[in-house]
DNA sequence: CATCCCACTGAGCAGATTGCCCAGCGAATC
DNA sequence: GATTCGCTGGGCAATCTGCTCAGTGGGATG
């Protein structure tokens, strides 16, 4: 779906100050209280918004360890290494993705001794055949998407 | 920071349905409005729940394809690279990593040609000597955090 | 045992916002 | 020329918000 200008500043609007209202929103944008309800509608409805559920922080839910496991996995046991991983609420994203292994997933954990236990939870399993993890130590660039509407918005005035 | 149960709730009723207000969870929960209210501010505040920003989907957007990269970078050269990075829109994510590689970031591109593109410009750079790209085929478990709210509200009742 | 502190309840109030409707208008399309 | 579409600007009732207050119960403290 393409997006015009005034999506991405919709967009941009509601990132920076979330709980602005539809009516302060058309203030800001200088447009009328209906044009912002009805790209809003067409926002969602065509799914670049999703939604607007609470970002949680695992960090301060007491989770400050963040590591990568790219996964091996024996043949034809994709499908069931998968719903054990949906299973591991520490396991918070999953890939299945191309090149040296054949998964990757992200984790959390409480502390690096807990990590342990999680990679051992993710990995008892037995279609994985191996797992190599990436411990994250800093976060330079945090989940982001603004600079991609932004660029999306330029190219279409 | 710990969760309590009825933290938890609110954070899952917050999740799926995002557009509700404090009044109607109130009502759901069984408690008074002042309440949620306090609740919510808590979690606010502790940095648990960061914000009810927009959640995007690159796909929608037009960038539907997403791959993790890599990068090796010389010595010292961490911080530019890191500047560097953050310039690049389609970079949604970076982390410094322990492991073979020094940092790891998330790409999406418009199509896999697209996603030359954003590889040269990333790699494109003094500091990087070496990139190794896996491209995202199917995402069994989308970022996600609810289960780990569940399983911290149950650990402290 | 008496007290204090804290969180929750239930209520009220003014002000603001929402969802919804409508008529008019200009530009692009057929 | 006629139609469609998106935006404007206005109005309406219903609802919600932010804020305040007094009362209550449990737990910790003296």
């Amino acid at each position: 779906m393409a997006i015009d200008h005034l999506d991405g500043r919709i967009i941009v609007l509601l990132a920076r100050e979330p709980r602005i209202g539809v009516l302060e929103m058309s203030r800001r944008l200088g447009v009328a209280r209906g044009t912002v309800q009805a790209r809003l509608d067409r926002l969602q409805s065509h799914g670049v918004i999703r939604g607007f559920g609470p970002q949680v922080d695992p960090a301060a839910l007491g989770y400050p360890v963040t590591a990568f496991a790219t996964l091996q996995i024996r043949q034809g046991q994709g499908p069931d290494v998968r719903a054990h991983l949906a299973t591991v609420p520490e396991v918070l994203e999953l890939h299945t993705t191309t090149g040296n292994g054949d998964m990757l997933c992200r984790l959390v954990a409480r502390s690096n001794a807990d990590l342990q236990r999680v990679i051992d939870r993710v990995v008892g399993f037995d279609g994985i055949v191996r797992a190599s993890t990436a411990i994250v130590m800093e976060n330079p660039v945090p989940l982001r998407v603004i600079p991609l509407v932004e660029q999306a918005a330029e190219e279409r005035g």
